[in-house]
DNA sequence: ATAATTGTCAAGTGGATACTTAAGTAGTTT
DNA sequence: AAACTACTTAAGTATCCACTTGACAATTAT
């Protein structure tokens, strides 16, 4: 099966939770089998599984199957299309304070 | 009131959210009023004002009343909490990475 | 074969939240 | 003063989503 193009939306929407995040921060350790990575998160095994596919749906996480053991990992990718993102905001609003110095509109900083 | 400190929690679930990244990215291209802000999306003003709630206790949005308008700009570092998170991330990873070779999943290690 | 491990799937629940409507406030214009 | 503009606030709704339980499947160990 395919794997869904990882939208901004989908990936922003992943790591707007808790809980994924800290899976995404155990993984930055290291790779790591579903039930290890459960263990210090205090929330069932289930509820780890749903967690992963989304990560992996949304491009930040891969895993993979070996025998009944699930190993995952960072996908390194995975994060750039949010710098890419928070790049691009970044260039339109200092392009523009380049341009016209906006102490018309705001008079207090700068 | 003081400002409440934007965590990386309160960032990136309010990036989590389409309409809130739509006034992120119409405010790159400057100060707008609220209304005005609303225009391009379909959603009520009421809305935009929720979100707007939003925006500026994550730190990302900066407002001010002058009159009866509220004007809305960005708040540059805002975004800079979501970078650090991201470097973090990668140095830990890379760091793994240049120690050991990864060569297949190795479970039990160090 | 039996049991234990490791994960998968389905269904349901409770709480968060994005949104609407409607009424209200406070500047601004006429 | 009356009308209009630009929000603001409260309350209700409906959907979403994180999480659980429980039954099941597949692999590995005894």
């Amino acid at each position: 099966m395919p794997r869904k193009k990882p939208s901004i939306d989908r990936v922003l929407h992943a790591l707007g939770d808790p809980s994924r995040r800290a899976i995404m921060e155990k993984l930055s350790q290291g790779p790591i089998s579903v039930s290890r990575l459960a263990e210090p998160l205090d929330i069932t095994l289930a509820a780890v599984v749903q967690h992963l596919q989304v990560l992996e749906e949304s491009g930040l996480v891969q895993t993979e199957k070996v025998g009944r053991v699930r190993t995952c990992r960072i996908e390194p990718g995975g994060l750039s299309v949010v710098d890419k993102w928070i790049a691009d905001r970044r260039s339109m609003w200092e392009h523009r304070l380049d341009r016209l110095g906006d102490f018309l509109a705001d008079p207090d900083e700068e």
